[in-house]
DNA sequence: GAAATACGATACGGGTCAGACTCGTAACGC
DNA sequence: GCGTTACGAGTCTGACCCGTATCGTATTTC
């Protein structure tokens, strides 16, 4: 909920600050611990939060509203690309995929890939949280086209899926179990650079 | 249950094929047609296959076993690379990726992504699914070493994430909405075999 | 201090589901 | 035909949960 703070102060009790704040943390760590989202309950959320479930209910709808406003929390900072060469910018990028600040978020990232195909609101969600990644990952290669270190034929669009999607399914399926995660974004930038072709 | 055929013919009734049949149809339905595998209910599932409860739990100890055969199921036939082209059969088999046979499949797996994580068993379903994929473009990818189409300094395994993760993010999470799914595969398949870099 | 609103706690009716159970019936070997 | 087992359908108990309402109490404005 947007706190619109310019309201005309109502009379009685504000609402409590802390209960927001304990309701969206109690949200998040029980998502992280395991729990799916729909097996998530008002009912758990509010004993974890030391809160009535009418608090909730105050400020939500019901589940749906609150979990859109907790993953909101859950962004996270962009991380911020050097700007000196390329490829460290793009080994930068591609490696802050699927790692968050907030360590719950890797937890939570694979409950969301069902959500995404079912709810209109969650699929907005994922983008809104994912795209302005997108970007800063589309300025580093349109900046590599024009210093001349990248093709500049190549397809931008194309490339950002390269880049992304082996980080993204080794992290959140675990798609291959051999394979070395923490020397991957390295692997993968060169690999995206250099092709694959004998030439 | 794995059917030992060569048990010593029990008296009484035996137990129904079609049933079996009808059960582990019926929990593929009803997963494609939207329901998240914990929204899956016994009871629903009884129903939609026309069949009681207790012929349900005469066969399998509970949801998680049923559903770790009816997934089994879902396996679909592996795409055969013809062998003449590198290239095509990359594009062949990149583009096979989440297009299983069975049309359930493609509303099926996301649902799994937040099982892989949970459960140990469903990791190793879903490896035992993936892993012979994986391994036939690991030989085409061979095949091309050995052909000299393709170098021999390249990781393979690091290539097969680079050809695997674009379209699975794509299918699975609709990463890009902007993508056109269509003509992904080829283009994949180019970019990672021409690289991206100037030269 | 009075009115207003919030708080945590708890109770409520209504709902779904798991699993074990009971029917009367059906299919098999002997 | 008889014993055995499976069948579909249904019942029952005990959980768990939703969303609302109602406690007595706490915190704010006027």
């Amino acid at each position: 909920m947007t706190s619109t703070a310019d309201a005309p102060r109502s009379p009685g009790r504000p609402r409590s600050i802390r209960a927001d704040e304990a309701i969206i943390e109690a949200t998040l760590d029980l998502l992280a611990e395991g729990s799916t989202i729909e097996a998530l309950s008002i009912e758990a959320i509010a004993t974890r939060a030391g809160v009535g479930k009418a608090t909730i209910y105050r400020r939500w709808a019901g589940k749906d509203a609150l979990l859109l406003d907790a993953l909101r929390r859950l962004k996270g900072v962009l991380a911020q690309p050097a700007g000196h060469s390329v490829r460290d910018d793009l080994v930068l990028l591609v490696g802050a995929i699927g790692k968050n600040v907030d360590p719950r978020a890797a937890k939570i990232m694979p409950c969301l890939a069902p959500a995404v195909n079912r709810s209109a609101d969650q699929f907005q969600l994922y983008q809104n949280i994912i795209s302005p990644r997108r970007q800063l990952m589309r300025e580093v290669l349109r900046r590599g086209i024009d210093e001349g270190v990248l093709r500049a034929d190549i397809d931008v669009e194309v490339t950002m899926a390269l880049l992304t999607g082996p980080m993204l399914i080794q992290r959140v399926l675990q798609w291959n179990p051999d394979l070395d995660e923490q020397s991957l974004p390295e692997r993968v930038v060169d690999a995206v650079l250099e092709g694959i072709q004998a030439r």
